[in-house]
DNA sequence: CTGTTAGCGCGTTCAA
DNA sequence: TTGAACGCGCTAACAG
């Protein structure tokens, strides 16, 4: 292994000096910052980083962590296109990138711990949040720099979110305005902020158009394709009478079509569907199924320069910003028993 | 922040002794140890790893390489799958995962010997190869401690990766059993292994039932819906004539679903199609999509085992063992012009 | 069984 | 503008 002592000794300087031109001081001659950068090319020198990290007190990594209740959107292209946007600004500013993927909340909050306490880590970047999440609770006691991709139910943190409430307002009325009457709203885990953000969209369209918040129609599914049968067979059963549905994911959203299909429901006409995430599969899906296109690479770049910007100054008092992206709604023919299937996308 | 020096005053020992507590040494009284113990509890003590690499050599971290043409494919939950199964090992042994995204070749080279060098990973695992693949290259000149997911082309390299020749030529028998006549195959981008080793499958395939083998009828395309579309039209244009088409990813052969509803063919009825990777929603594709399903998760465990089995004994002679996972054909309907749907899944 | 000493490779004083 | 000396926190070799 080179060091910066046998690139000090090939360019005939101190150490010192090397660390110098390697910092890039200017209290530096041209000649010397020459000849060292020579002598540095020449051994194929490059720093070592945990050297660094114990001289430095910083590793340049950033900790991206999953814990199990998002490990099942591990299915849908979210995680994957937040990495891809997380990795593009980190690399552009020099940081790497380490991921942490645990089973439950309580595993998922050592592995935190433990990432900034040992200071592999500089600052985290958290995927999903609870209502109460004693994850956040920790980070926030602890004082470790972190954003939150979503939002934070009880104070300001630092968070990058799409629009949620907003998002499921939007599907609701598109439901509503092709004619659905009695739409029922399937969520995921309602311990999840992101699962009562747009539970809340869904009855802020009810109310502004006047309509009854019932709460027999809302009803909590396993997070998969057979969670959002059984939870639509199971208002069925119930007896509640429904012809539209919001459904809080894709994979809820397809349940729903398996379960249209096993009663013989036909989609739109007897039965409207609409769901969240805009998988890159959703036009091929039969019928084509409407959803909301969350910005998910953009929330991942968006996520790393807030948590950057704000390492970048560590004295300047922490502004608990939150970045809002917006979403959109496409429109496809699981969900438009009025327009023409020509008029839409898909 | 709280060092081994901290520890070592409140339970009244020297550092070197609280080390060897942290290193689970047995040349340690009980008593000392379980001072030593209290101590860290108390005070919270973690160690920093930086200082633990820079003194040991090592970072107790492996780096998971993706470079771009791999990034398309991170639309299906192969990547995922993977990342979810070496995070499981490496949690268990201990180890933390850096990932690099690289958006073309050069790239990933560039970012994968930095971290070598920077000693900032013990080892890698590389994600995807090419014919002739430059990294590979200068990993095996470098020394570098790496497993493969795939299969290196030039030499035996560490490796893990389902069986590619065998299942493209399962998925080509099982058209030809269909009835089938005129197969033709939609290929990816052809510098990558997995490419050619799919391609061999398919004619291996061929050449087993006596059938000939035309390159006219083996195309390449982008690896998107829209370029499997493309590929196909471009075959029809030129007027080659086929009733089916094996491709080698999902997205490809739901281009060919694309195609087929451009052209008014029927599926299966006059035109059968089998994809790569069976995705999570091909049942629910119209109709419903026979693929080929790999074992993302396990390729992701057994790729860690091996990269850490080989760590844990750097002085043993380096065997290149080359690990095959079995893939399986699941039938659905758009390959089954024989068959009954009842008989079969999706 | 335990303490002392000397690094690991780099950054950063303080002098010169 | 440069070098010498020390410290970051931990491990390991050597004494005892």
């Amino acid at each position: 292994m080179t060091t910066i002592k046998d690139v000090a000794k090939l360019a005939g300087v101190s150490p010192s000096t090397v660390s110098r031109v390697i910092a890039g001081s200017n209290r530096i001659s041209a000649e010397t910052r020459a000849r060292v950068l020579r002598a540095m090319e020449e051994l194929n020198y490059v720093p070592n980083a945990a050297a660094r990290s114990l001289a430095r007190a910083n590793s340049w990594t950033i900790g991206f962590t999953i814990a199990r209740q998002a490990e099942q959107a591990f299915s849908n292209a979210f995680f994957p296109e937040v990495m891809r946007g997380m990795s593009t600004v980190a690399q552009a500013r020099n940081y790497n990138i380490l991921i942490s993927i645990s089973r439950t909340i309580e595993e998922e909050r050592e592995k935190c711990l433990q990432l900034i306490r040992e200071r592999r880590v500089d600052g985290l970047i958290v995927s999903t949040s609870r209502i109460n999440d004693p994850l956040i609770r920790t980070l926030l006691e602890e004082d470790v720099p972190f954003v939150l991709i979503g939002r934070c139910a009880e104070r300001p943190v630092l968070s990058v979110n799409n629009d949620n409430v907003q998002a499921a307002k939007m599907a609701t009325l598109h439901l509503l305005d092709q004619g659905y009457e009695n739409i029922v709203f399937v969520s995921g885990d309602s311990g999840l902020v992101v699962s009562r953000d747009r539970l809340n969209g869904y009855k802020q369209a009810l109310i502004e158009r006047d309509l009854p918040v019932d709460q027999m129609r809302i009803i909590e599914a396993d997070f998969s394709i057979e969670g959002g049968f059984r939870a639509l067979r199971e208002l069925r059963e119930r007896g509640v009478p429904f012809d539209a549905v919001c459904a809080a994911d894709d994979l809820l959203a397809l349940g729903a079509i398996r379960f249209a299909e096993h009663f013989g429901l036909r989609i739109p006409e007897d039965f409207g569907i609409v769901g969240f995430n805009d998988s890159p599969l959703m036009p091929f899906i039969h019928p084509p199924l409407t959803s909301v296109r969350i910005l998910a690479y953009e929330l991942g770049t968006e996520a790393m320069e807030l948590l950057l910007d704000t390492l970048a100054s560590p004295n300047k008092p922490r502004t608990m910003k939150e970045i809002i992206l917006p979403s959109e709604l496409i429109v496809r023919r699981s969900s438009c028993r009025l327009k023409t299937p020509d008029s839409i996308r898909g």
